[in-house]
RNA sequence: GCGAGCGUAGCUCAGCCUGGUAGAGCAUCACGUUGCCAACGUGAGUGUCGAGGGUUCGAAUCCCUUCGCUCGCUCCA
C-alpha cells in the first residue's frame, strides 16, 4: 500500500490542479473568494463522472431508490423544523488577551451567568464576564454567527421574507416524502436519492477545497420500518456482525443491519472508483458526539496530505461521507412543524399485528410508547402532552401506522473530488541517457471517473495519411466518451499531456496502421498510462474494448 | 474572528534588506522538423509586481489599509 501524501505534496497538487485546468479558484481575476472554487475543463468532466456513478448506483440501479431535484431556496419553516435556525447562530466571542474562542453563552453559563440581549438584539455579557482560560475580562462583544446564508425572496428586503440557502441538501427529502413515495409507487424500506449544491458559511474555510462554503452533496436517506414493526412482523429484528457487508437486504432487518449494509455499500462504491480500502478510515461516533436522536454515525474517511497524525503516528484521515442511522427525528420534526402527518401505513404489520400474543403486543406497544414520549420530550414537549401523543402513537402502530425511521449516507462531492485527485497523484524520477533526471507527473484516475477515457494520437503530424486516419478514429469514438485529439510536438510530450490528465488509455495512429504491415493495417497502437506498455488493437475493436473499461 | 507568514508571467521562483519604471526555467501558440515516451530549430505572446492609498523627483522594493493563500487557535450541527 502506498503512503499517505504528506503536505508538501499538497502544494505540488494544487498546482497541477491549476496548470492543468482542474480547479481554479473563484473569482480570481478580483483577487479571489475565500471558500469557493471552480471546476475547470478537466474537473467539471470528473465531476460529471462522479455524480453520474453515484447517481447510476444509487437509484437507476436500484428497485428500492428514487431521485429528487429540490430547490436551493425553500420555505425558512423547514429550517425551524430541522434545528438548523437554532445550531447555526451560536453568538461567539474571543478573549483578546490568550486569543481563545468560546460560544459567548457558554462562556457566561460557566460562570454563573446568563448572557443577554439590549434593546436592538444585540448581545451583551453581564458585568464581570470573564475569560475562563486566563481570567481576562478583555473579551470582544458576543457576536451571532450564523453559518446559513441569508437572503429575501421578493424585492423587499424586511424580516418578513428572509430565506435561507440550504444548508444541506436532506431536508428537502424529508419534506418531499410523502410526494415521492407516493408518485414513486414505493413501499417501505426505500429511499430518496438527490444530488444538489449546499451552503455554509463555514468560519474558516481550510485546506483547499475540502472545507468550502458553496459545495455538493450526494445524499441518500433511506426510510426503514421502526425495529417494533419488524419484529412484530418477523418474530424478532436481526443483528448482523458491525465489520463485513452483511448481503442482500432482508425483511427482518432492523435499523443496525440497515445502517451497515449502506457503511459497507458505500465503501464498495468508493472501492469501484479507486479509492482503495487502505486509503479509507473510519470513526464510529461515540456516545457523547452522537446527536440525541441518532443511534449510530460511522463517518467514512479518506487520508488526505493533510490529514493529521494520531499520537501513534498514523494517519485518521478526514470525512468523505457521513453513515448516520437518524431514528424518526427528521420526519417527526416536520410532522410537528407542519402538522402533516409523515406516517404511512403497513398493512402487513396491522395483519401480523392482530395475530401476535397479547404478551408481545403489549411489550411492542410499551418499547414504542417508550421511544415516541423520549424524542418528544427531548424535543421539548411537555410531559403530559407527550405521553398522550405518544400513545397516539403507539395506538397507530397497533393498526400498522409509524413514522419511518432513517439511514443516511451523505457524501461531500467535492471533498470526493478532492480525494480522487490526491489519490491519482503520482510523482516519478525519470533519468535519461545522459544522467539528467527530471520529475514526471501521472494521474492515475480509475477508468470510470477519468475526465478523458482516450488520447488519439498521429504518431507525426507532417503526414496527412497519419492525420486523416486519426481524425476519423477521434471521430468514431468521440459519441461514446470524452476523446482527445493531440498532434502538438513529439509523442512523446503528447503521452506525457496525457498523463498528467489521468487519460487512462492513448491510441496511436502509425504507419502499420495504414498497412506498411499489411497484416496489421487497420489496427492502432493501444498505450497505457500506468506503466507505459502497448498493445495492438483493430480499429474494428477499439470502441468496445474501451466501453468495457471505462464503464 | 484572533495571531504569524506569504502574494512578482499559466506554473515554480529570483529581484525587495541597500527605491531608479522586470527576469529565469518550465508551460502555451505558430512554422519547420520528429518512425513510439516531456528530442530539436526559428519566431511569438503574456505581467498596471494581488488591490487601494501614502511617503518620494521616482515604489515590485519603504509605510498604512484591504483581499486572497498557508499555518496555529477556534469552528465543523
Amino acid at each position: 500500500m502506498a503512503e499517505p501524501k504528506t503536505n508538501e505534496s499538497m502544494e505540488k497538487i494544487v498546482s497541477l490542479c491549476k496548470r492543468r485546468g482542474f480547479i481554479f479558484q473563484s473569482s480570481e481575476i478580483y483577487g479571489g473568494i475565500n471558500g469557493f472554487w471552480d471546476y475547470g475543463p478537466l474537473g467539471a468532466e470528473l465531476k460529471r463522472n462522479v455524480k453520474e456513478l453515484w447517481w447510476n448506483t444509487m437509484t437507476r440501479e436500484r428497485e428500492d431508490v428514487a431521485g429528487l431535484e429540490a430547490t436551493i431556496i425553500m420555505s425558512p419553516a423547514i429550517w425551524k423544523a430541522s434545528g438548523h435556525v437554532d445550531t447555526f447562530s451560536d453568538p461567539m466571542c474571543d478573549c483578546r488577551k490568550c486569543k481563545k474562542r468560546f460560544r459567548a453563552d457558554q462562556l457566561c453559563e460557566d460562570q454563573g451567568l446568563a448572557l443577554t440581549k439590549d434593546a436592538n438584539g444585540k448581545f451583551i455579557f453581564p458585568a464581570g464576564t470573564k475569560c475562563t482560560n486566563c481570567e481576562s475580562t478583555d473579551l470582544t462583544e458576543p457576536r451571532p454567527f450564523n453559518l446559513m446564508f441569508k437572503t429575501y425572496v421578493g424585492p423587499v428586503e424586511s424580516e418578513d421574507n428572509v430565506a435561507y440557502l440550504r444548508p444541506e441538501t436532506a431536508q428537502a427529502i424529508f419534506a418531499q416524502f410523502k410526494n415521492v413515495m407516493e408518485t414513486a409507487r414505493q413501499k417501505v424500506p426505500f429511499g430518496i436519492g438527490q444530488i444538489g449544491k449546499a451552503f455554509r458559511n463555514e468560519v474558516t474555510p481550510r485546506n483547499y477545497t475540502f472545507r468550502s462554503r458553496e459545495f455538493e452533496q450526494m445524499e441518500l436517506e433511506f426510510f426503514i420500518k421502526p425495529d417494533e414493526a419488524v419484529e412484530a412482523i418477523h418474530g424478532s429484528v436481526v443483528t448482523v456482525p458491525e465489520t463485513g457487508h452483511p448481503g442482500e437486504p432482508q425483511p427482518n432487518w432492523g435499523w443496525q443491519a440497515w445502517h451497515q449494509y449502506w457503511v459497507e455499500e458505500r465503501v464498495r462504491f468508493y472501492e469501484g472508483i479507486g479509492l482503495a480500502r487502505a486509503t479509507l478510515g473510519f470513526h464510529r461516533q461515540t456516545a457523547e458526539e452522537l446527536a440525541h436522536y441518532a443511534r449510530a454515525c460511522v463517518d467514512i474517511l479518506f487520508k488526505f496530505p493533510f490529514s493529521k497524525r494520531d499520537e501513534n503516528g498514523n494517519v485518521k484521515g478526514d470525512e468523505l461521507e457521513g453513515v448516520a442511522a437518524r431514528s424518526d427525528f427528521d420526519l417527526s420534526q416536520h410532522a410537528r412543524f407542519s402538522g402533516k402527518p409523515m406516517g404511512v401505513f403497513d398493512d402487513e404489520l396491522r395483519q401480523a399485528w392482530g395475530k401476535l400474543p397479547k404478551e408481545k403486543q403489549d411489550d411492542l406497544w410499551r418499547r414504542y410508547y417508550e421511544n415516541r414520549k423520549r424524542y418528544l420530550t427531548k424535543s421539548g414537549v411537555e410531559a403530559e402532552a407527550a405521553g398522550k401523543q405518544a400513545t397516539d402513537d403507539a395506538n397507530g402502530l397497533a393498526k400498522g401506522q409509524y413514522i419511518p425511521h432513517v439511514i443516511e449516507p451523505s457524501a461531500g462531492v467535492d471533498r470526493l473530488i478532492l480525494a480522487l485527485i490526491t489519490n491519482a497523484y503520482t510523482e516519478t524520477v525519470k533519468t535519461d541517457d545522459k544522467g539528467k533526471s527530471e520529475t514526471i507527473y501521472t494521474m492515475k484516475f480509475h477508468p470510470r471517473v477519468a475526465p478523458i477515457k482516450v488520447g488519439v494520437l498521429p504518431l507525426l503530424k507532417n503526414k496527412p495519411e497519419l492525420v486523416a486516419k486519426a481524425v476519423a478514429v477521434r471521430d468514431l469514438l468521440r459519441p461514446w466518451m470524452n476523446v482527445y485529439y493531440d498532434d502538438g510536438g513529439s509523442i512523446g510530450k503528447r503521452y506525457a499531456r496525457q498523463d498528467e490528465a489521468g487519460t487512462p488509455f492513448c491510441v496511436t495512429i502509425d504507419f502499420d496502421t495504414l498497412g506498411e504491415k499489411p497484416e496489421l493495417l487497420d489496427t492502432v497502437t493501444l498505450r497505457y498510462r500506468d506503466d507505459g506498455k502497448q498493445e495492438r488493437l483493430k480499429i474494428s475493436e477499439l470502441r468496445d474494448w474501451l466501453l468495457a473499461r471505462i464503464r
